[in-house]
DNA sequence: TTGCGTGCAAAGGTTTTGCATGGCA
DNA sequence: TGCCATGCAAAACCTTTGCACGCAA
């Protein structure tokens, strides 16, 4: 089911170094030119494509003029498993951070409409921002 | 506050005999090639853009390799307004439709969350869909 | 007349594809 | 050896910007 060579090697090394953070193609690339061990663009895009397809990153497509982003997953089934599955997003208008989302409801509308967290992005303000503002909310 | 072209004009008409049809930049340029009377690409992206600053058209972004698309609203108040206003999508990834969200449950996580419906676009499958399974859920 | 709108051309960005080369098994 | 992965170059795609011209008011 493919080969393992020293660019899928490196990249998923990389990857699963840093669970849970947001990576995109550009970080990957800017990661091993700075260490001199170069990987092509191209590889990048298909060597991800490969972990997306094998459920060990997943994918979140933000707006168009905005990079993708890759996130190590692990190799949990892809719903109901246990931490580091599949959860949704938001990217904050206001700070631009895009952060994990975690709450029961959210989680209990997903079922309901079948939604698909690996592609679904919200876009909205973080609790964060939204207590500077002093409005007090919590995600 | 702007002129009033011709191909503002024909723009308008165009999107206002639609009301909450989702429809591309390259919809609109088709159209008028079809009927002879062409608009510019950059005309069409500068004038809905005037539209979506006007409140007249709301603009969704789906994921990163699709077209924008855009739907008339008329000139209501962009929330709490009558019908019309902008409201959350889905788009179904079984048939590819985007279709409209109405969900008091959403609309509250909605508020709860600081979403932004211009830009939130939910990715799952919808009611139709579910139907045609046989799991009988509705949005 | 003044200033905005138009639209061609070109650039911007991310992502995909063609193709010859190189490495894994 | 056979097949897949690599990576350069170029294309595809949507969108934005530069600039000269034209039209609205």
């Amino acid at each position: 089911m493919g080969y393992n060579t020293r660019q899928r090697e490196a990249l998923l090394t990389y990857l699963s170094d840093a669970p849970g953070r947001h990576i995109t193609v550009a970080d990957v690339c800017a990661h091993f030119h700075e260490r001199g061990e170069a990987i092509g663009t191209t590889t990048v895009y298909r060597q991800l494509e490969r972990l997306v397809d094998e459920g060990l990153v997943s994918k979140y497509i933000l707006d168009g003029n905005t990079p993708a982003c890759f996130e190590y997953v692990g190799a949990q089934a892809h719903r109901r498993g246990g931490r580091g599955q599949a959860c949704f997003h938001c990217k904050c208008e206001r700070c631009g951070r895009l952060i994990h989302m975690q709450c029961d409801e959210l989680e209990g509308i997903g079922a309901h409409l079948a939604l698909n967290p690996m592609r679904t992005v919200f876009y909205g303000v973080c609790g964060d921002c939204r207590a500077a503002d002093g409005e007090g909310g919590a995600v």
